[in-house]
DNA sequence: CTGAAAGCGCTTACAG
DNA sequence: CTGAAAGCGCTTACAG
């Protein structure tokens, strides 16, 4: 195939570049490699002379440090894996941050999808053979508990991020996803509406995350009173549009359709606003609709959404912060940091009708 | 502030787990190192008796690979690095193929953001220093132009994907953007639409996709026999949601609003779509809209997104090849090659009425 | 089929 | 302030 869709070019004489090694610096400069690595490294007590010197030859041979080599013997790369399910916006907007964040403190962050893969998830966490590659990991699991995972090893910290943790044997960086999934179900509530569905509880239960947004939901409905009615509880493979629009649509075709709906991410919130939206329904006038994650999609979609939103660059900031402790030696006990959220109300429930909106893009 | 939002927890005994190296395996299997390494890395030839006898030891001592000691000594780290800018759905939907791929040849591919900065971009590609840590580099530039990138150095070859290359010195997969936004174009002409507007002219160009959008624009309109106005350009500081939907404001309030919009990717278009439903227009009866991309979002909005379809797939597999084959010692001159792409018709431009619509969630 | 040994490019006590 | 040297954990010609 490649014979036929690619076209060669002719190519000019091919540079063999050679790799300059500390040693040729040091033999141009007339020093000894210890005293270029400390130029290098920009350490303290190097003579001026003998610095500008070695800078020179530096320059001059275009050096450039093999970062294995360092790794290898200082024992640290500088490199923090970040394992995310990628295939969800959220995910990649935490990822900013945790990138922007760690690069202000002189790390590089390298992103491996997961896509929520419980396989996948397993294979990367599993490959210890990383340790000696990476300084630290960030990892929010999505099919994994945190029981499934392999005890933290001292050589490389681990940090969590996402649902509530069960254990205490790593740090971790949490959402309270009950409050946060009792308050939004709260403010539909507070809309006056009587049907108030969930969309996200999971076919094979393993994510605690859904599990908690279910407990919310009930502990709202309890609250004020409501009975819990199975019936509008639906469940879904994973946290995907498709995912949200399939279970919309078996909701409303259950013969009592809701009028308010909750569902566990933004993500799903969409699948189920095209359902409503193309089957004729009018948000929120006949259905209220609610998601979580605040992603950048949910603030440009007609209606736009109301949501949870989590504190994305509080997260980052912390599990950096929790991190570099670990690698800067601390070896106290594991700890659990909680990143805040508030509720975004938007047109999704709050708007009179789904037509004609007040604002283009509102922001919460 | 982290006292105030963490909980420490009480920690068991820390085990200090000590590194297992082929050395330790190879005194407790009664063998040279170089056996070790042998078994490790399943060559061929070694007896099946003192295969079996350090599998047993390594085994016992859970040895792994340090990844860095390896890429040191072997050169080779089996290691992609994917540099993109992860912002724009586009691109995490296209790394996913690449991933997977690289993966079905036994690489492992780890993602940089560049976000479609300018000066990120240039700091990655100039972070020779990475040449060790990777073998291959796939880049996908948005600022920078391929005449800036530093020549391609012999150690790490690069894939570039993306635009039309200017020269001939890298390996690159491209879309024929001139020929896709012609057709895409010809698709709105074809609806009978006398106004039609491009967003995207980026406001100091130095991206060619969008310039070779625009060229296809243009020769649409020319072999249409229409004539180019330029007031129904508009232009973005970047591809996001926010720029599409300012510019659709913008060409709203010009005093002759178009009838139909060509946006150069699918988030503009998107953003356009939220100006023009919550201003109380109908998509696509008083304006039709088209992006480019194909991303999950615009097939769920209301309405469905029509668009540009590149195959993202192709893509993936055509980079990896490239990559692959220069990593395999191919030093043949440079290839470009063309991945295909279609026009995906949805909603935006084909629907009859914006309100009820006949399928739910169509994909191209 | 396997061992002894050099070497990948760097960092880092140890001396001085 | 700087040098000579060991060592990080692995791979890989070179012998045998």
């Amino acid at each position: 195939m490649l014979h036929i869709l690619c076209r060669a070019a002719r190519l000019g004489a091919e540079v063999e570049q050679e790799v300059v090694t500390q040693r040729d610096v040091a033999r141009l400069a007339g020093v000894s490699v210890r005293t270029v690595s400390n130029v290098v490294n920009d350490f303290a007590y190097v003579a001026d002379d003998t610095r500008a010197r070695v800078q020179r030859a530096l320059d001059e041979l275009g050096y450039r440090p093999n970062l294995l080599a360092r790794g290898l013997s200082s024992g640290r790369s500088g490199l923090i894996a970040l394992i995310l399910p990628l295939n969800v916006p959220y995910f990649h907007e935490l990822s900013k941050y945790v990138v922007d964040e760690a690069e202000r403190r002189g790390y590089t962050v390298l992103i491996d999808r997961t896509d929520g893969e419980v396989a996948r998830e397993r294979a990367l966490v599993g490959r210890t053979d990383r340790s000696a590659l990476f300084d630290g990991i960030i990892f929010n699991p999505i099919g994994l508990s945190e029981a499934e995972l392999p005890p933290q090893s001292a050589d490389t910290p681990v940090v969590l991020l996402g649902e509530k943790p069960v254990g205490a044997s790593f740090d971790h960086v949490q959402v309270d996803d009950v409050a946060a999934a009792k308050a939004v179900t709260e403010h539909l509530i507070g809309l006056g509406r009587d049907r108030i569905s969930a969309i996200g509880q999971p076919v094979r239960a393993r994510s605690q995350t859904a599990r908690h947004r279910t407990d919310g939901y009930r502990q709202a409905l309890a609250a004020a009173g409501r009975d819990f009615d199975p019936d509008l509880v639906a469940t879904v493979r994973s946290f995907q549009r498709a995912d949200g629009a399939e279970a919309m649509t078996r909701l409303l075709e259950s013969g009592k359709p809701p009028d308010a709906v909750f569902c566990y991410n933004d993500l799903m919130a969409l699948g189920a606003l095209r359902t409503l939206l193309s089957k004729g329904y009018r948000v929120p006038d006949d259905v209220a609709l609610a998601g979580f994650d605040d992603i950048e999609d949910g603030r440009y979609s007609t209606p736009t959404l109301t949501t949870v939103a989590p504190d994305k660059h509080q997260i980052a900031t912390l599990a950096i912060d929790l991190l570099t402790r670990r690698l800067d030696g601390d070896s106290s006990p594991p700890q659990t940091c909680s990143a805040s959220w508030k509720v975004v109300p938007r047109e999704s429930t709050t708007a009179r009708s789904s037509g004609q909106h007040e604002s283009a893009v509102q922001n919460g």
